[in-house]
DNA sequence: TTCAGTGCAAAAACTTTGCAGGAGG
DNA sequence: CCTCCTGCAAAGTTTTTGCACTGAA
């Protein structure tokens, strides 16, 4: 069952641009995974946008999704992300500010924050270290300190 | 072919107190694993580590390596890390002062830099976001600007 | 027409688990 | 002596790869 009406046209436009610029072609399993990954509510894997996708009567094979989320990621809309599991995380970016992260390890909780502190401290750290940034993640670890923090689920 | 004599007695002192206060037994395959990790010069894999173990004649199964690697990291003789990769990796912390990562894209490299002004950032958006932090990850990526910096290879 | 992209399944890379036997406390 | 720990191998999880076929340009 592929989706009729795109939800996400300038989206859509985007990946275009990027798939023409870099000579990929245009295929529909391609518009197809990032309706489903800008759809997703909150961060996922690779597999769990499969699994999510094949429930939904899709036919898009495991490899091209996997495919497909490393071409979104390059093109800015989705951001990889790591949080201390072994295995990668993606995330809408489209139309949305950068965040950074804390992670409950008692509740599984992930909040955002962001502060424009840290593109200060990039800036100066890779001036002093001949650096040419591209990106960076950070991750603060620790507990909520509110009442519902406690039924630790490990997702 | 057990290493006799003792390279690290303060680490070993430290993992023997954190053992008993936690209940968990002595044993020598434990002090061999502490061993081979201090040893490492760099970050490693729980797996590589193993390899190497295995390459030096120790008869250290895989399992233990991974369940001590982790006791390690708990009791903050190693420190985890995520490097954007799928895997795991370790650090030596004895005895090493915190830092934080620039990984190169094109390289591989990783460099170490560390800023006091981190800790101000998590100290205020803890207690802002309502949470007890207890560690963090800050990693940035992209590209040395010096000339040896070209022949990738993805480790 | 051509070759990149696809689907599928198999393999790879890393980690965890089950079990039986052995040693630490 | 009672478990916890160990070694081994098998299984689990996530990601990548090989191959034959298809469809975008």
């Amino acid at each position: 069952m592929k989706k009729e009406n795109l939800k996400y046209p300038k989206a859509h436009e985007q990946f275009t641009k990027y798939l023409k610029r870099e000579k990929h072609r245009i295929t529909p399993e391609r518009f197809e995974v990032l309706e489903y990954a800008l759809d997703y509510d909150g961060h996922f894997g690779a597999d769990e946008l499969y699994i999510e996708m094949k429930n939904f009567k899709s036919n898009v094979s495991r490899a091209t999704v996997y495919n497909t989320l490393e071409l979104l990621a390059n093109c800015d809309l989705l951001a990889k992300r790591h949080f201390g599991e072994n295995k990668t995380r993606y995330e809408s970016s489209f139309n949305r500010k950068n965040h950074d992260h804390l992670i409950c390890v008692n509740c599984g909780k992930i909040k955002e924050f962001s502060t424009p502190k840290m593109d200060k401290i990039i800036e100066e750290v890779s001036k002093e270290m001949g650096f040419e940034s591209s990106g960076y993640s950070f991750n603060i670890f620790g507990r909520c300190t509110n009442k519902e923090c406690g039924n630790y689920s490990d997702e």
